[in-house]
DNA sequence: AAGCTCCATGGTAACGTTCCCATGGATCGA
DNA sequence: TCGATCCATGGGAACGTTACCATGGAGCTT
């Protein structure tokens, strides 16, 4: 609130200050090698007096670097995402670039708009969930850029990075299995979705290499909502039901429902049912009990996008598709059923 | 994938195809008024052909306004900022601005590396939840800027945008006596925080103005966290307890550790302990029974601070400092004793 | 001592815009 | 019909940086 000059300084102000020509100055800060101690150290007062801070839009301009990169997800309040960005960010702020951060609300729309907005500021190159169909504007992009996501599945000859859901499928009925739940029921997703074909094929795979046979598990399916989950549960536990009683539900606000629903016709989780949720989502970590998930990994995909971005905008495309492992995390809404241990409840909190 | 001319269009190569000249373009790019139909048919057409896209390094460079903003928010992953983010990405947006997002992690050394940051992208403005106390720094900015968030509390004489704690507070002790609650116990955090003053004395006032002796409340300290809540829960159910038993809790992760301890005590929420929580953050809709909470307008501070700062870059700034309202969320944590209602308990999902 | 190399430095063009000024044709009033 | 005004357009400078080329002095070799 005090001093007024308000001017920043440029090269040419700490130039003379320091008395020599700006080329000395430039190359002062570039870190070149023939350079006289003393006009190095001149320079370097003069910089630090000053208070000169390189023009990043001056330097773009020049070099056609501008030092940016875009990043253009559903929302930014959706947690898995929030972790995407997260990432990126820091990962981004290693190579002293920053992110230009868009919410696309799964909104063509606006998608179009932000990367529009992309190239404008010239953007060196984007990591995009995309969720427009029709991508033949794909080359239009005029950017490098990296997908992330399910929604890159679409796009099967594009460099992208996405959460390794088969993996993860196996994870959990391997969990599942060594629990005593060798069969649980599924909760799904709309049919419309490309994510349910997945985890479903991912299942049957599974079945197969278990011995089991997929036709025995019981399907239940929902929108992916917290009071989809419930309505479906309820469904379930209407029904008759084979096998233990466990689901394997293929999103966390679901379980999350689904627990309500439990609790609604007065069981309890694990002990009645056992419930296996999917994402990762915070919430899981405060319901009661704790729900027992496969975590995505959200910041690492993040990271591993901008580490691609920047290969393939330094002309070392790495190619092909990016799968990154889920994990397990344990908190309680398992129970453990198996022979070896008959009473134990799957610890956690 | 297919095209290779990779080389951006400029406005030369627009006005080489158009046949005229670059001051042309320019003009009809702005919208001036002095074109004759056939010389803007003409460009508009070449703009179209090429594809030309305006660099906004070189209108920035020229203008000496980049069109960015800069964010500066503790963590992009904490569901609170990430609403704060949302809405400032939205109302950036509508001014065809963009936003830099930083994580600063509550660490000031990572927050004067993002400072800096913005300053080299010549960002136009930036919007900083402050987490170092000396900011002798203040107008070595070199930008201008505006405070968000509660530690804002610390630049008295800075521009700034949170939330109003007085009237969330109200809010809250009004709700509660309503349900004939009037002298709920207090959930604070530790002493060391300026928001814990700021609720405690907004509790006072309210007191005093509804006749009510402010020292008859039983006052619990904790740390902000799931666990913290439930531990001080548990300290306070085995005190003595006067009056109605419900809490106020200065935060919701604290809130839902509390709902925690109750149900370990064997008591159950709403009907033996109710529970109101402050922030609004998601968590809460899905914990059994849903928690009520004071909801904070994170969003709403987005976009005001958006708005500050873009007046403040227009050269007429608003100035003192901005407390948005708060709003209630009921979900049914709370029950309803009151004499006109003595079944009662409040509804919510 | 002449010619060579090497190194520290300075000058200048170029990146893509926008803004100001100049120009020249058309239109108007007297 | 001539000068004044207006309007559409073109030319060029400037924003701050970096890369390339030029220059001249010091040190080396033969």
């Amino acid at each position: 609130m005090k001093n007024g000059p308000r001017q920043r300084a440029t090269i040419i102000d700490v130039a003379e200050r320091a008395g020599v020509s700006k080329s000395t100055v430039a190359r002062v800060l570039a870190g070149s090698s023939n350079i006289s101690d003393e006009a190095r150290d001149r320079v370097l007062r003069a910089v630090s007096a000053t208070g000169y801070e390189r023009n990043h839009l001056a330097v773009g301009m020049r070099s056609g670097r501008s030092g940016l990169l875009g990043l253009v997800i559903p929302d930014i309040t959706n947690p898995f995402w929030a972790e995407v960005a997260r990432g990126a960010q820091d990962r981004a702020a290693k190579d002293d670039i920053s992110l230009l951060v868009f919410s696309s609300d799964w909104d063509a729309g606006k998608e179009a708009t932000h990367l529009r907005a992309l190239r404008r500021a010239r953007v060196d190159g984007a990591i995009i969930n995309p969720v427009a169909d029709n991508f033949d504007d794909l080359d239009r992009f005029g950017l490098p850029f990296v997908f992330i996501g399910s929604s890159a599945e679409r796009f099967p000859d594009t460099l992208s990075v996405g959460s390794d859901i088969a993996q993860a499928v196996r994870l959990g009925m391997d969990i599942l299995l060594q629990r005593g739940h060798p069969a649980p029921a599924l909760m799904l997703g709309p049919r419309s979705r490309l994510a349910r074909a997945r985890f479903l094929r991912a299942v049957h795979e599974h079945c197969v290499a278990r011995d089991v046979d997929p036709e025995i598990l019981l399907v239940e399916e929902s929108d992916y909502t917290v009071e989809g989950g419930r309505r479906a549960m309820g469904r379930l536990l209407a029904g008759t039901w084979r096998g233990s009683r466990a689901v394997f539900v293929a999103n966390d606000l679901m379980a999350l429902g689904a627990m309500i629903a439990v609790r609604e016709a007065g069981l309890r989780c694990p002990e009645d049912i056992s419930i296996l949720g999917f994402d990762g989502i915070p919430a899981g970590a405060f319901s009661w009990p704790g729900l027992t998930t496969i975590e995505k990994p959200g910041r690492q995909i993040g990271v591993r996008a901008v580490e691609c971005l920047l290969a393939q905008i330094a002309g070392r495309p790495e190619h092909g598709r990016i799968f990154l492992p889920c994990r397990l995390v344990e908190r309680g809404s398992l129970a453990d059923v198996s022979a070896s241990a008959p009473i134990r409840v799957a610890a956690g909190r």
